[in-house]
DNA sequence: AATGAATGAGCCTTCATTCAT
DNA sequence: GATGAATGAAGGCTCATTCAT
């Protein structure tokens, strides 16, 4: 691995800097040009590591995914023995965690969240293939806190109440000053406890309102 | 108005056209002469009429807003003494409706996703204005449920959990085959029905738990 | 149709350089700059006139072939109770004067032999197309020559023989000074004399032979 | 010259896998990335070894050109003291051989063909000393049977026309099934000998006619 | 009022070549 | 001697916009 000019990786330069720059402006916005020019590489450079712009969005994604998915696993460290409140406020967290993390691993969230708002061909197959574990993990924990009782799509509804709850304070939208939907933040730490602890009791007791609902109509 | 070709003049046609087209690519993936061609106007036509892309996207957001609040008003009907529990169906319905609508109301609700994943610079202040009596009702409604001892932090968390579960089901990627958010559905009518009111129980439930836990800790 | 700066339409302009240029350098060694350039238009011109440099190179391929079959039809404006000699010389003619015009007829050869020894996928049916019927002239004149004892495979070989001395003189190589198949050529309309001349009665005598030794394997 | 992998050396693996790209595409459209790809050697191997790709295309030319002509001799193995008549037809055999060779050695002929529609700087000068002995020894046969009487330029042009009937069925469109040109070939090596056979006797025949007519002439 | 022609800035990509090892 | 990384110039093409009518 030559290195021509800098210190460090060319092609890890650039994922970084895409990387930032896919999630702060979108795929289709961001521009070759620009990349290479803040990673510090010729315009050739995507091309010749990655292919194509497609397949560095590819790559990017990917890691960024992987990454955050690592730093802020779904299960947060519990053991398997855990109650299923603890494990679905452990999801809550990772969730919270991952969209609001002002670093690298925020662009994850934020690419994940335009993907699903306006998808990317680039990515159809590896975007499914990435999220599958996450939707196998969330169904298994509703499923337990809905009880045998609940049905299928009672279960998916649950969960994507829950998921969708925790994107929210991602919309990039919800970051800007003087938006309805801003809330003002001095401490990101505590936020982030303040936002899935609410999340996560909302969810408990919306849970649990929806079980004893399907209780009452199955005793009818 | 010039009434042309078939009927209505180009300008209308050009906002029809727009408005399907912007929701379905999004903003940067649409181009003006697609737009044109399919509204069988001149490519000039856009800048003549509109003044510039953006125009034509600020013209065709607030218009689709607009449009989808008529037909689905937030209150849906409900007289002002209606229970705080009824106008928050409501308000999920009208949400719902507008999200999942297939034809030409559903655009908004599109856009407006698109919107809050990756702005538009040529919307910003738009947006706000046209959003914000949103909030305020919203917010008028939870504040109702939620008791006078929460706090407005705790108000605009759970509009946020409320409003967010409305809006999940019209990420496009859910609409996707073989999706893992996918969810089949035959008869939309009745498709729109389960999702509001399982997004009511499931929010009320949510709501009332959080209060408790107000209650709880006040006590104390 | 609007002017925007020059008297007279940069559609054809375009083509009539392209048409030089194409013929001089070839399919792939002309850029869409250099010929925008030299026709005083913008970059995007070609693009938006013809959709793309292979949609250009058609248009000049096909308006350079017909232009030079109506400036020199294959049958000279012989009327057609002419003998076979005659229609051959005359078909020879018609192929010199092509191949050896100094002027905007002569790219039509040009690009012609460039296609035979290195076909461009952007033109393939056009010439297929463009080509036939003068296949057929060639071979009706041979046919009547040969006599009606001659195979197909034997007209088709004469037909080569006639039709490929006649471009021989077009190869560039041959103009290239100090070249060995070079001639120096002082009064050009006396060499397109000559060279017809020389063909055709090369090419009589070479029919006649064929002829007269098919007489001979048959009576055998 | 080292061996390496395949037991022969990385520039002779160069050589060969450019001569058959070269001959396929032509010099433009063949990219040094795709024949060192085929040639598994680095993209850096042609500059290496042959300066650039003009130095590694010169060479190709000039091997597949020597190659075919020690295969394919002009004179056919043909004693000093053999006729006018088998000398021309060993000379015809050559070329025919040369350009329908479907090996290695008929890309000599294909590249040729090129260069003579489409000629490339990069060679100029190395094609004219190679084919100038070529040339000498046609014009001896030429000169011998047309006899004294004829001028140069009548031998020059016999020349031409007898080798561009060679290279006839060369021409790459010839080869597309479906065109006008082309002519089915079950056994290419049957063809061959039909072909030399054909142009043979139409060369001997129209040479014999322009003797012929010289004579008239000079009687007069 | 409306349009077809034309523009120029910019984008992604290709490719022969060079650099550092 | 040979290579993988990296380069920069250029190419074809797109697209929002403007011009002249």
């Amino acid at each position: 691995m030559a290195m021509r000019k800098n210190g460090c990786d060319t092609a890890e330069r650039l994922l970084e800097v895409a990387s930032r720059v896919f999630s702060e402006k979108g795929y289709q916005a961001t521009t070759i040009a620009q990349v290479c020019k803040a990673a510090r590489a010729n315009v050739a450079a995507v091309n010749y590591h990655f292919g194509s712009k497609d397949g560095l969005y590819a790559k990017v994604w990917r890691r960024a995914f992987d990454q955050s998915l690592l730093v802020y696993p779904l299960g947060g460290g519990l053991p398997d023995e855990a109650s299923a409140e603890e494990k679905l406020k452990a999801l809550v967290r990772s969730h919270v965690h991952r969209v609001l993390d002002q670093g690298a691993l925020g662009e994850a969230g934020q690419i994940l969240l335009m993907e699903m708002a306006n998808p990317t061909e680039a990515i159809q197959d590896e975007f499914v293939e990435a999220v599958q574990p996450l939707v196998t993990h969330t169904y298994g924990i509703i499923r337990e806190l809905l009880g045998p009782e609940a049905s299928d799509a009672c279960v998916h509804f649950c969960a994507m109440s829950v998921v969708h709850q925790c994107f929210a304070f991602s919309h990039r939208r919800c970051k800007h000053v003087n938006h309805p939907f801003a809330v003002s933040v001095t401490n990101m730490k505590d936020f982030v406890e303040q936002l899935a602890s609410h999340i996560t009791e909302f969810s408990l007791a919306g849970i649990a309102g929806i079980r004893a609902k399907l209780s009452r109509e199955n005793r009818v």
